[in-house]
DNA sequence: ACACATGTTGGAACTACGTTCCATACTTCT
DNA sequence: AGAAGTATGGAACGTAGTTCCAACATGTGT
């Protein structure tokens, strides 16, 4: 169908006229779209009205939409990563994951795709550049797999929670309002539903959702840090799974069912 | 348009027919058609087919799809939070934790629901839940949104990646295959795209899931944990957002751009 | 009992979107 | 120049969420 990096031809594409359809403009004309109306703006009849064509036309270039979005947000995410590095991983780590915090506040697009499909490629340039941190952070080589998993996971979460403005309408046919902001303030029905919730209601329409964000990476890198610290017992050699160190640092318990 | 629980009129609802469509009926139906087929099976017609009924007649009862499936997602987080319990709050959180877990590796479209809509009452229950065995843990007041947020935006996470079955046919156009499980093992060039993937990838094909998130879990419980145990420079007086103490552990470093 | 008001039902119709199809045009190789 | 293969773009298809509306049931007031 379309070429791609995986052809076999030892063939290259010629450059054919300047206006010529490509991936990288139509992700680029993507992204326009997305960061201006969000991802309900993005169809394949609007992308092809931007740039002039047809969306058949486009269909040559890009497998379907699910790949339009993986790509897009890839590439957003490789900007992020390349702007945040320091020597020092620890502060690697918190400049890289704000950054990416920052980004998804700006555009909720991008949260809402990064929690729309497992491991694409965005998810995976993030949990590579995080667990490399890790790694620099002097976790021991059995433990550096789960503690970027914990990390990737957390901010995927938040990513997952944070495009606010849209979608919070159909969650609101039983509890019109709920937090927002400063409308409903959670009384009623929900304070027998959500006790917590409601005796905490202050800190829920007071807080900040960056110094909450931060907070979590924080308690994250500390669990970590146990971790790093509890290297005694671990056998040095070859790949030890089934047992990770961080279940020794707390008994578990039996939690099947 | 439709009764529901806010009805401001004294005028309870007449019992009509036995076969009367209700939303709790529309409910189970559609749960039993997700788990059955997964989120794509459940369409308003063949909803209503199962119903023996008309697509119309279910927008009297459900004010859209989204309604719908944050009501599903929350009669299955329902359940499974009435079963995980235990007097030891860590314990609890362990438990419940795992039940989610479990819940949504049996039944795909949740995890993909939970973190569709931000905020649905499915999540609500959840970090009500969470928030108040954190609150038993003994963490202080002031921490214990941020410790019960770090550990429901992880499960959030992992949820989202989760659905694994679909969905990574359209990430797939870049890297075809990639870690699925045994075909292609993370080579070409991955290598230099993803150096960390490609060093631990034994244990990217080997790990297992649930182990995997016991130990996401363990993490943050040693982080909350040292939330708890560094209560002392935190004012007990009134709620002092802005500056969280798991900020103190670790001084951070200046991380906007 | 009988009309009226109100809510319910169910099927058709509307709309929007992803995707496919195909005739046309273009570019390069021989 | 002719052949071969790709790119283009617009029409057309299928599906699914949603709306519309006429027929119906239910309860109320007389």
């Amino acid at each position: 169908m379309c070429q791609d990096d995986l052809v076999s031809d030892v063939w290259q594409r010629p450059e054919r006229r300047s206006d010529a359809l490509t991936k990288a403009r139509i992700v680029e004309a993507a992204i326009t779209i997305l960061n201006a109306g969000g991802a309900d703006a993005l169809t394949f009849r609007a992308l092809a009205a931007d740039l002039s064509t047809g969306a058949g036309a486009l269909y040559h270039h890009v497998a379907n939409k699910g790949e339009l979005l993986s790509a897009a947000a890839a590439e957003m995410m490789a900007e992020v990563l390349a702007d945040a590095g320091s020597t020092d991983p620890a502060t690697s780590i918190r400049a890289l994951t704000a950054g990416v915090f920052d980004e998804i506040t700006a555009h909720p697009w991008l949260g809402s795709q990064l929690v729309a499909a497992p491991w694409q490629p965005a998810v995976l340039q993030l949990f590579d550049r995080i667990g490399s941190e890790v790694t620099a952070l002097g976790v021991p080589e059995a433990a550096q797999f789960d503690a970027a998993s914990a990390l990737v996971h957390y901010i995927l979460g938040v990513a997952s929670q944070y495009d606010a403005s849209q979608h919070l309408d159909q969650a609101d046919a039983d509890r019109p309002g709920f937090i927002a902001s400063s409308t409903s303030p959670l009384v009623g029905p929900d304070s027998e539903r959500y006790p917590f919730l409601v005796r905490i209601e202050q800190q829920l329409v007071e807080h900040d959702d960056r110094q909450q964000f931060y907070a979590g990476i924080e308690i994250i890198l500390t669990g970590i840090a146990a971790l790093r610290d509890t290297e005694r017992d671990s056998a040095v050699g070859g790949v030890q799974r089934q047992e990770h160190p961080c279940e020794q640092l707390h008994a578990r318990t039996d939690n099947r069912h």
